[in-house]
DNA sequence: CTTTCTGCAAAAGGTTTGCAGTTAG
DNA sequence: CTAACTGCAAACCTTTTGCAGAAAG
């Protein structure tokens, strides 16, 4: 089953319903496989014809992250589909500074090791997301810095 | 010697002026120990009327965390003070999502094992930051949530 | 057919820019 | 004194809200 369908398989399951400018979000995130605004979404859609108001494609992004569907890249500021099957709560991100690249990953070592240090201040952990930022295989290569 | 005062010797010895504007957001960021925005800051220091054009705090802010003084915490959309002596490229947060309160440190080995990741993916990391969340003790214990 | 969702208009918020005048060193 | 910095006005970009009409199931 292709990603999207699985993502359209959540919303239904959790009783969402499935539009037509859902569909075209996340097939512009499936696509695009980077960070992107609403904004850069919406020119996306309208180089190809389909046009979506903005205030439609910030629900629709809410919606997605709500359901772990999507994240946004805060170090970016903006949205990439989740690609992550599983690993509810460790969601964690290498970006690119230079382009912007990003890998999604889940790690356990890592959980149990933040979750000993948050216990350490008192904090009881959930999530866990973490942003961190390298020059990725590409750009190097490039030595576009 | 105080928090602030080591801040401004950084400023003077990288050739940048010590002025008012500065000294000001230094001190609220020193005060509050919790993420503020540019408007709050203005917010705080108008109550004890010391005004500062907006623009002007958002240029000290970025100028703050261009000398890594001062960081943006991602999930918050607010500035706070850095906390850290040293540990130039290891910045690392835990955020209580209930009250926004925070923690500052720095951990070689989750650097270690990150690097191992990001080199899998073709990454040559070169800052650690990250922000992972949770509840602290204070929310447990008032149970807020 | 009814509830959920989208589009539109408008407002509210946040951030940036250029320039003239002020200030630190 | 002079380069660096601040304040102001304005523009710009992002995000949110309320409501009327459209579409999904």
């Amino acid at each position: 089953m292709s990603q999207i369908h699985v993502a359209l398989q959540v919303l239904r399951s959790r009783g969402y319903r499935v539009t037509e400018p859902r569909k075209r979000v996340l097939k512009v995130l499936t696509e695009v496989q980077r960070p992107v605004s609403p904004y850069e979404i919406q020119e996306i859609l309208q180089r190809k014809g389909e046009y979506l108001n903005h205030v439609t494609i910030y629900r629709v992004l809410d919606l997605l992250c709500l359901l772990n569907l999507a994240h946004k890249v805060l170090m970016l500021g903006g949205f990439v589909k989740c690609t992550l099957e599983e690993e509810d709560g460790c969601h964690r991100f290498v970006v690119c500074r230079e382009c912007g690249a990003l890998r999604e990953y889940a790690d356990k070592e890592l959980c149990e090791e933040e979750n000993a240090i948050a216990e350490e201040f008192g904090f009881r952990t959930e999530q866990h997301f973490s942003e961190f930022s390298g020059v990725c295989s590409k750009c190097i290569a490039l030595a576009r810095f």
